[in-house]
DNA sequence: CGTCTATTTGAATGTACTCAAAAGCGGTGG
DNA sequence: CCACCGCTTTTGAGTACATTCAAATAGACG
């Protein structure tokens, strides 16, 4: 099963007792999507947040012009969700996708408030994934106002050389903010080297 | 004093009681910068964290062709550091300076971790704001690969009007991610309209 | 008043996009 | 097993967005 990844994820920041992981375990649910399915879609209430212990997801959203920008990839041992959506329950702005058969864990919102109150400990395990979240984000960011998209491919291809095996081309665009076009020109300009 | 101002943050998320908040302000320290003085410089050890209190900071890159690149600008009211290096306390990447004469409070990495230790609901005030700014991030994110450098800047216009009379254009591109002289292309564009 | 930096302007160039069409690739059904 | 369909990737030409370099102008500060 996936509790394990879960509980061994969990462990690596905080230490929980036989009652407590017996509490978190009776919170959360597992469920299977498979490929091209969503768990969330705009408009959607978002009840839960998903912890991925098999597959791929990605979560993007869409422009006016219906173009997809991907926010992010999320595989094994990731948390993934809608944060603005679940964080303030309003309506989703984003699609949430299975890009492969995948596994998630799920906790719903109300649950996750109760696990707060009654093992504060996860303050502290949620406080350091976003403090890491927030590092990762920031280095993003500061990849997209200072670097080509040559550049932001070819870092992101050594940073997660696993990734190039696992997404489309297209999608690979989407994340780092160029047209799919535009990507296959500069793969064919880099592999002339 | 601009203690109050903390607390009034602080509050605004959590509840401390007479000895909690004697304890928060007896790790706390004030510090007034100047305009164009340095809390941080790449290399240095980043020992704390600040909250400001009045003013206006930066906390931006140099590239390897020297340009200056803005992650944030912090005002009062907010947190700022480099978060990077303060968490994992490894060498500074980044500036930290003063736009403005600031008054900062600070607090060390060490105090931070006692406060977590004696006071563990700032696991929670700190899981919030992360929580909070891993959003706000988010939203710069998807901006920065899905809108055009004019759409951003007409943005961040509406998002933050009192910007604008705070900071140069020459900063303000620095944080967009394009040239100066591009922005004040687009500047004239728009007036024109 | 003079110096230093920020902003503006213009021309040339590079980066990335649009539109259109062709080629490749995977899945499905006959 | 092959033919077809839909979607992804490639290719090319033309265009728009953004940068570079250089020089002029405007503002801020001592």
């Amino acid at each position: 099963m996936g509790a394990e990844l879960l509980l061994d994820n969990v462990g690596r920041h905080i230490s929980l007792n036989e009652e407590e992981t017996a509490y978190l375990l009776s919170l959360i649910e597992f469920k299977n999507v498979e490929r091209k399915q969503y768990l969330l879609k705009p408009g959607n209430h978002c009840h839960h947040t998903y912890f991925i212990t098999k597959g791929c997801m990605r979560i993007y959203q869409c422009d006016s012009n219906g173009f997809e920008h991907i926010a992010m990839f999320g595989i094994e041992d990731w948390w993934i969700s809608d944060l603005p959506a679940f964080l303030t329950q309003t309506p989703a702005t984003h699609y949430l996708e299975a890009l492969e058969p995948t596994e998630v864990i799920q906790i719903e919102k109300s649950d996750l408030e109760k696990l707060y109150l009654r093992v504060p400990k996860f303050e502290r395990y949620f406080r350091i994934l976003h403090q890491n979240a927030f590092v990762a984000q920031h280095q993003r960011i500061m990849q997209n106002i200072s670097m080509t998209a040559e550049e932001r491919y070819l870092f992101i291809l050594k940073k997660y050389p696993a990734l190039e095996q696992r997404i489309s081309q297209k999608h690979m665009a989407a994340f780092l903010g160029i047209t799919p076009v535009f990507l296959s020109m500069l793969r064919r300009k880099l592999a002339g080297k």
